[in-house]
DNA sequence: CGAAGGGTTGAGCCCCTTCAATCTTAGTGG
DNA sequence: CCACTAAGATTGAAGGGGCTCAACCCTTCG
């Protein structure tokens, strides 16, 4: 089931050419961003951050569209994003879904892999992504024997539900304009928190099929927001190229306060508030 | 700001006479509960147990309508419920609000603190409440000096973030009648699990207004809604009082299905699937 | 150049909201 | 024991935000 997909990784590296050789090295590269999206929150010893870049792990390419995890599987394994974007979603009665979450470079999608022991939702690559699969047992044991890595992680999966509750409230109590205006809001940020774009200007990572997924409103009602967001000079799009005009005045409409999101200190999520 | 009330807690323990003179006494029994709520997962060695039941921590009584923690806060500590019913909230622009979970005996609240600074909700009593108010830094420490203790802490909030999953999906996807019967089947089983009812019958916890802002309706709807149920012959009502005649029929209804709350084995939530 | 996926727009409808009135129940004080 | 009160539950009527259905358009790609 997994595959090993050896010159297909983070598309920023340039090591290509030595990977099939230096199979230490590639590990050791590969999880770098992992390591250090960690240590911006955990102060790690050398041993800690050798511990982590030790960890056993596959490389995998998942096309877009394609299933990485189902609702009702037993994962053996958590995967961090190293390209590409995956929506986390549940299915309900009459066939619609919910996504959940929007992962992204340097996430690490599904840790609660690490003691949960059957998935309760789906995961689903939105475009092509590169992922490394590390076993659950790694980790695992990684986060008990070094009390810094499980703080880490731990922390991970405190943020991660941090950003569940501002989606409860979401979808729950804003409109559809503040609803979706607070989504466009969330993405910039973390696109740039991430390194992939501008809070100004980013291309989004989803249909506005899957948008309406994600603020649970039909697709119809998603464009004609938009349309209307645009109309009131708030943000200009072409496609999926989203550009924000006015982003304090965009953050005002959306409702929108960064702290949920408990970015490190010094991140662009400040300039939100 | 903490206050110590001796003689109100745990309210079927009959010790309060001894309370005074008997602090050791008083801390073990208290939080017994506790430790073996987070066994019913994990598997301790009595000094873990034992360092569990060591933990310092204040009793404290809530009254209804009482806010416990405020959105921005910077709290010290967690607390674990011993007694009454809590809720998380947060209120979006325009002042309405979000109920983002709700706490019963057994359930420690905001273990998020632990490792987050900065509170993103409100905790607020639905009723009166006694709760056992512990030092965030006790749980951090205890956390990583005993592994299994931290698992198992890790995984309480693991659970936590799968709950809020199914919350995204329930305002995000469900009609209001699936909405409605969903929060009461979760209560059913929860109640049962926490040993304050029957998953048959059990006494609501809170009012019809707070219904609604846990379902992302508004309280008339959650009403006629009430009364819909009641109609064909799902549950019947008595104010707060709710039975189900027809669990399964409910259930289905409800699109219900409880391994999201990732129950220990053996609990009643196994009847629901 | 044709097909397919996704974006855009219109018309009509319905679920849920809003506003407002009435009813029920529990609690209080005389 | 009963009036009084307040909180919460219930019901009605009317309106609107978002949905459904369906058509059309635009871009990309083979």
């Amino acid at each position: 089931m997994l595959v090993l997909v050896p010159l297909l990784f983070a598309r920023d590296l340039v090591l290509a050419g030595t990977l099939r050789t230096h199979r230490v090295n590639q590990t050791r590269v590969s999880l770098a961003p992992f390591v250090e999206r960690l240590s911006s929150r955990v102060e790690f010893s050398h041993a800690e951050e050798d511990a982590i870049l030790a960890l056993p792990y596959t490389l995998r390419t998942l096309e877009a569209g394609e299933h990485f995890i189902r609702d009702g599987d037993k994962p053996l394994h958590c995967c961090l994003m190293l390209d590409g974007f995956t929506v986390r979603d549940k299915v309900v009665a009459g066939g619609s879904r919910q996504i959940l979450a929007v992962h992204m470079r340097g996430d690490m999608v599904d840790l609660q892999n690490v003691l949960l022991e059957r998935s309760d939702h789906n995961v689903q690559a939105l475009t092509r992504c590169e992922i490394a699969v590390i076993p659950r047992t790694a980790l695992e044991e990684l986060s008990f024997a070094h009390a810094p890595v499980g703080k880490a992680l731990w922390y991970e999966t405190l943020v991660d539900g941090s950003v569940f509750r501002e989606w409860i409230a979401n979808v729950g109590q804003r409109d559809a304009r503040t609803r979706i205006a607070h989504i466009l809001c969330e993405f910039a940020i973390r696109l740039e928190a991430a390194g992939l774009a501008k809070t100004s200007s980013y291309e989004l990572p989803m249909t506005q099929d899957q948008l309406a997924d994600a603020v649970g409103l039909t697709p119809v009602h998603v464009n004609r927001t938009l349309m209307a967001l645009g109309r009131e000079g708030l943000i200009e799009r072409r496609r999926r190229s989203v550009r924000i005009d006015d982003w304090k005045e965009l953050a005002r409409v959306a409702d929108f306060d960064p702290s949920y999101l408990h970015l490190p200190t010094g991140s662009p999520g400040a300039k939100g508030a």
